[in-house]
RNA sequence: UCCCCGAUAGCUCAACUGGUAGAGCGAGCGGCUGUUAACCGCUAGGUUGUAGGUUCGAGUCCUACUCGGGGAGCCA
């Protein structure tokens, strides 16, 4: 076969009319006898393939019928417009060629569950759902390094592996460096402080390793951020860089994967508002909403929305189930079937929020300034906006050694956290940086870490020191939030979370 | 670390208070010229996570363990 024609899925739109080749995956196969509908996909989109016999020989029709998901081959034939077929283009077969035939593809077009779908994870990355997410994730990703780069910033590579302990002792990897104890990289946040003060503007891009006990939807143990860090920059001016940044970010996804956002169920209409400004409140700010009666009332009001909801999904039910045991066909009553585990996952899933609805509303009404604000404590302020919410300010003893002390109030920090709102939580977290030497000094003695690793650090402070801040977005996080994606793990290819590595 | 739920065919799930283990999808065979997770007929496919216990009899009850899911705590 000639494979001069060959084009791409996506490039159709200027074939029509013609004959061309495509080569690809056999994505799904339909047949009504002497129809075939196969469905190929090859990289850059889905495209249904028509073969009709007498217009191949019969020998290749009969191998085409029997070809199994996930076959790799070559088509050739005429592009036509197709409203009805997935993509909005058909290929009228002409002629074939098998490339390797394939038997017992495991991930059917049916439902799975999540372990069997991470243990084929190599395979998931080819189904609909994970290719969309992942052209999301590139977009974001150059959506990110394109912010940066036409903004000045120059990019600067930290170490993975370090001696600095960035966020939290107790959330280390270790590393047996030739014998030395080292870890991976929380944050390369320190070794930007210094790169910033030779560029001024300065982004750090990598994979971050926390060895956090946290087994929730939010949280991986190797993670992607970004780290952009500014010399004389103060918060106010760091809070708009942030929500430029992410507006941005927002909109080239907008722009780029409309189809795929569609396709994932994103809700589109939301990140349509995500534009400058964004709310900001300060922490204290947010311990009053969240003591205040405000937040009660939207509690009780979201307990009633999830009762109403509860008793609609049982009604509905118990409704099926009266259904299922009519007189009715079996592959009917295997649609209810399918229907019925669903809703009553949603079902359960709606218990949850029933059961945690009081329990998050006494934590919000107990909490006292000085904490850090909860996950349950940031979903309810982000569930309260339709806008991404800065919170500045935190207590000095909830955050850590290099925030700098507000002048104004020395009991808090000029740090912010950014929450996604409706109730995904927090994306980002950043803050001005701590640039007088003495209190860094004390500071980091406060914290009980040894002062002697951070001599360089240290030496920041004494050779020039200006006032600098930056921040920490969460690649996963932020993909999550765009899609809509509930758990995390969906977001990047190949998922490390607490105690479960894959493939 | 704690709490709740689960483990049955390759996959997703049934099997009421203990009584012969089923269906769909997938696979194989056959039918159907416009299907959208197509449909219709037939066939194959199982030591019910592991180890013990109770019982005439255990997928079902009890104990321990292993693995998984959800949540809490903790955490960007």
């Amino acid at each position: 076969m000639s494979n001069n024609n060959k084009v791409y899925i996506s490039e159709l739109t200027n074939s029509v009319g013609k004959e061309v080749t495509l080569a690809g995956w056999l994505y799904q196969a339909r047949s009504s006898g002497k129809v075939l509908f196969l469905i190929i996909r090859d990289g850059t989109g889905l495209c249904q393939c028509i073969v009709e016999k007498g217009k191949i020989p019969d020998e290749l029709f009969e191998q085409l019928k029997r070809l199994g998901q996930e076959s790799s081959l070559m088509l050739t034939g005429t592009v036509r417009a197709e409203q009805r077929s997935v993509g909005g283009y058909e290929l009228s077969v002409t002629n074939a060629e098998i490339i390797c035939p394939t038997e017992g593809y495991p991930i059917t077009p049916k439902s799975h569950g999540v372990d069997f779908l991470l243990k084929n994870r190599h395979l998931h990355l080819r189904s609909h759902r994970q290719w969309c997410i992942g052209r999301i994730r590139h977009t974001v990703i150059d959506a990110i390094r394109r912010f940066f780069n036409d903004n000045g910033f120059i990019l600067i590579d930290t170490p993975i592996i370090t001696t600095i302990v960035g966020e939290d002792q107790q959330s280390l990897f270790e590393v047996d460096y030739f014998g030395s104890p080292m870890h991976l990289a929380q944050t390369g946040q320190l070794y930007v402080e210094s790169a910033a003060m030779s560029y001024g503007k300065v982004y750090c891009f990598g994979p971050t390793f926390r060895a956090e006990k946290s087994k929730t939807r939010r949280h991986l143990t190797e993670f992607w951020m970004v780290e952009p860090e500014v010399a004389f920059i103060d918060l106010p001016a760091l809070l708009e860089l942030a929500e430029n940044f992410v507006s941005f970010i927002v909109a080239q996804v907008l722009q780029n994967n409309r189809s795929d956002l569609e396709t994932l169920g994103s809700d589109i209409a939301s990140l349509e508002k995500i534009t400058p400004p964004f709310y900001r409140l300060t922490y204290t700010d947010a311990v009053d909403i969240l003591t205040g009666q405000k937040t009660k009332d939207f509690l009780a009001e979201q307990l009633n929305d999830l009762q109403t909801q509860k008793q609609q999904t049982e009604s509905r039910i118990a409704e099926l189930e009266t259904e299922q045991t009519g007189q009715i066909k079996q592959w009917k009553k295997d649609k209810i079937a399918a229907e019925l585990i669903e809703l009553c996952a949603g079902l359960a899933e709606t218990n949850t929020k029933i059961e945690n609805n009081p329990r998050h509303a006494a934590l919000a009404a107990e909490f006292r300034w000085g904490k850090d604000l909860g996950g349950s404590d940031e979903t309810i302020i982000s569930q309260m906006h339709d806008k991404p919410i800065f919170v500045t300010h935190y207590p000095k003893r909830a955050k850590a050694f290099y925030m700098k002390t507000d002048p104004k109030n020395d009991k808090v920090v000029e740090n912010f956290d950014l929450l996604a709102p409706a109730g995904f939580g927090e994306i980002i977290g950043g803050s001005i940086r701590e640039d007088d030497h003495d209190l860094l000094l004390r500071r980091i003695g406060e914290q009980g870490l040894n002062p002697e690793t951070y001599n360089w650090y240290l030496d920041l402070r004494k050779y020039g020191s200006v006032p600098h801040g930056g921040f920490g977005l969460g690649v996963e996080r932020t993909i999550a939030w765009v899609t809509g994606e509930k758990h995390i793990r969906q977001c990047i290819p190949f998922p490390r979370m607490m105690d479960k590595v894959y493939i």
